[in-house]
DNA sequence: CTGTATAATGAAAATGATTTTCATTATCAA
DNA sequence: TTGATAATGAAAATCATTTTCATTATACAG
């Protein structure tokens, strides 16, 4: 049983979920994609995890959505979504074929180890680039891009442990 | 033609080289493993490398030191040098599968987009340290590792642009 | 609204990297 | 030197991903 408070909170969260799978599926038609039934389930699928998912989880949370789709159709989707910079990849140490939503390009990850949910970090990205502009200087490189991710425990995972 | 002091020097990089195959193989002796033919041409191999290398191209370069070594054997002492923290894995946008010497432990690489060379960078620890222990504290995350690589170009690529 | 060109789909087959199996060989401690 | 067994390489198996191709569905023109 939700409090009004927290209603109004899922729904706000609910909104946020609808704009961005409707941007995502403007954005495969402004770039002369058709929209289907199979790239919708996918859509609304990493749109709304808050986990990292590879191609197998998104198969298996969109056949809920749209039961006769096919993995390869999520493969050929997800290279769509990356290839517009919706999605990133993220690296792990169990490997690297983990997707999820990219917000407003590339940014630097924080991955729960103990339920694979990310976040996104900001506020520090001007540090971030002093930085690189530094290490740039003194190793002699000419710096294009950098990939920062940590790995840790989100609060939920602190203290279920 | 190499001056005197080039030879000096490269005498000097050549021990060095040397130096870090017999500390690898003696690890791999400690941990109970047997010291076999292959598996020196393969330490000799990545030890010896400044550039990234996944498993074929080992297996490529180490043939020529051991004619009949086989593909898996490369895989399978990969496996053993990275699980003794001797090598570490480089994640790069076309692939996950190179490594490179891990120099005392994982370090924050800066990697050459036209060479594939690889250097490592210090001097910068600790302000990546306070930043990343800011990052905890803001997120609620505990921070447990991080990675951060670096893409760009040396600078004989630089010139030779 | 149709009709239609063609983009997208799913099933099956192909591919390619990695792993497993297994008979043979080589290491190293006793 | 010997013997237990770790390590090897070739071949087969596996698994994720990609390609092929006949069929279906979308979206645009009329």
């Amino acid at each position: 049983m939700l409090t009004p408070g927290q209603k109004e909170a899922k729904k706000t969260v609910e909104s946020f979920y609808q704009d961005r799978i409707e941007d995502w599926l403007n954005c495969l038609q402004a770039n002369g994609y058709r929209l289907t039934a199979p790239r919708k389930a996918i859509v609304e699928t990493i749109a709304t995890s808050q986990r990292v998912l590879n191609p197998f989880e998104v198969f298996e949370l969109a056949r809920a959505r749209y039961p006769k789709i096919g993995l390869v159709t999520v493969y050929r989707t997800i290279d769509k979504l990356e290839e517009l910079d919706l999605i990133q990849r993220v690296h792990q140490p169990s490997g690297c074929q983990a997707f999820i939503s990219a917000f407003s390009g590339h940014q630097h990850l924080i991955i729960c180890q103990g339920c694979g949910q990310a976040d996104f970090f900001s506020g520090e990205t001007d540090k971030m680039d002093t930085l690189m502009t530094e290490i740039g200087e003194v190793s002699g490189y000419k710096i294009n891009d950098h990939w920062l991710q940590l790995f840790g425990l989100c609060q939920n995972c602190q203290s279920n442990e």
